[in-house]
DNA sequence: CGGAGAATTGATATGTCTCAACACTTGTGG
DNA sequence: CCACAAGTGTTGAGACATATCAATTCTCCG
């Protein structure tokens, strides 16, 4: 029921990162906003520094926490490598996945509104994410610098991709989630120049089932449904999409 | 199946509306930015003009679409008055309800990362909406004056309003749901200084429904069967929670 | 190799959907 | 003002999909 590696979280300390200070730890590396701008897919302009490496990184083993819920919010975070999930626990001990995100997708969005993140972000895989200090921008009072407008660019693609999500979990039978789901997996896949039709998943069926609302069993027997009819072929989390039309089409 | 009233749905040209022309239509009346910070409970600072009407107002009958899915971003609305639906509709046409937005709501946050709106927001009742004019901000590289930061803190709550509602839609049970999305109301009536235990819902059980990811049929099922309970009173449309704790402990 | 979690598959229970009938509400026009 | 129509809401019976419980195999990792 539980992740026993999670209970390894560690905390962190949110000193403020903006600019390397002169004590920069050995283990830490910095990203340039030029690579965030790439990362994002920002299309907007930016007129600070490109080249500086100016945002911190950071590393998190599979299993491990970000952030957790309630936690004060020290930012956004943007996936630079690996794969993440994004829990709500709720009051009965309940966990519930509302999100998958992988490179280039925005961690803690729901915390820029408030002052802590209202859910709970861990590694699938080992990770590695970029820090994007948002609340310092906000408290700070910055110069218009189109660096703030960009980081509220990318919350804004977050309303898009959590209405997506909620799209792909709301339809009426559990095979066409699992279809639905699939296409979103492939899409992403896609989007960072991977293969659209071959890939892996990073989580459970568990996993999979809490994001669509479906229990775990009901997520294996539509994989295993879809693999009969030729339009996909499963073997544990490899994934082979024979017809993404067919994916697409798929009703039930 | 459909809603006939929706067949009127009028368009609107967008043009730039962020301060008065020489020809200011005499129908139209606008907002200041006091007014906006107030609906939106913004505690954040600005430093732009407060009491100046800079902010087209729109009215909106029932039934009427307010944008539509597809049409070109014309900005964030912030509802004044009345109540709203917002829906995806599938390619096979069927309508998803993903919110019900009240006074101090934004509506159209999906569209600021894209120049497309990706649903359609309709008047449930009679509306008034004041346009927030985010994308005139954002093409024209304004000053730093604090509003467009505003904007982008609007979105973001928006992302937590999404996953709240995320959660709700996705409780085991349907009773479970239903009860939930009382609470929902219940939380967002207070908020606006209206009666928490007593209101009067402005949807139908088919949105309701639609929203939940259930019948239409099981949510008036739901509502009597916790209306036997004891634990809410309803009549049509006329909700009396009698006990907030009893329904926010209902597990089914 | 052994053990724990992950995944598959089956049998049964249960909740929700579907189809259907009926009562209630609202708005319209004679 | 009433009759009527269309939409809304409630309730029931049966069908169907998914959850639940259980057994087995697979996979990964120490």
């Amino acid at each position: 029921m539980t992740y026993p590696s999670l209970l390894g979280t560690e905390r962190m300390s949110y000193a403020p990162t903006l600019l390397p200070t002169r004590h920069v730890p050995l283990d830490s590396e910095w990203s340039t906003l030029s690579e965030v701008v790439q990362l994002l897919q920002y299309e907007g302009h930016c007129s600070a520094e490109m080249h500086e490496p100016v945002f911190r990184r950071r590393r998190i083993r599979a299993g491990q926490s970000l952030f957790l819920m309630g936690q004060e919010f020290g930012g956004l975070y943007l996936v630079r490598h690996g794969c993440m999930k994004t829990v709500i626990t709720h009051a009965e001990g309940t966990e519930h996945v509302i999100a998958f995100s992988m490179q280039g997708d925005i961690l803690g969005a729901e915390g820029a509104c408030q002052h802590h993140y209202w859910c709970e972000s861990l590694a699938l895989k080992d990770c590695e994410v970029i820090r994007l200090p948002i609340d310092e921008y906000f408290s700070h009072g910055r110069a218009s610098d189109g660096v703030e407008r960009m980081l509220y660019w990318a919350i804004s693609r977050e309303v898009c991709r959590r209405q997506a999500a909620y799209a792909i979990a709301h339809a009426a039978k559990s095979e066409v989630r699992v279809a639905r789901f699939l296409i979103e997996q492939s899409e992403h896949h896609a989007a960072l120049g991977y293969s659209a039709s071959q890939f892996t998943l990073p989580m459970t069926r568990r996993d999979i089932g809490s994001y669509l609302s479906i229990t775990l069993e009901t997520v294996s027997r539509a994989l295993s449904s879809l693999n009969q009819l030729q339009i996909i072929e499963v073997a544990n989390r490899d994934i082979l999409i024979h017809s993404l039309e067919e994916l697409q089409a798929y009703e039930g």
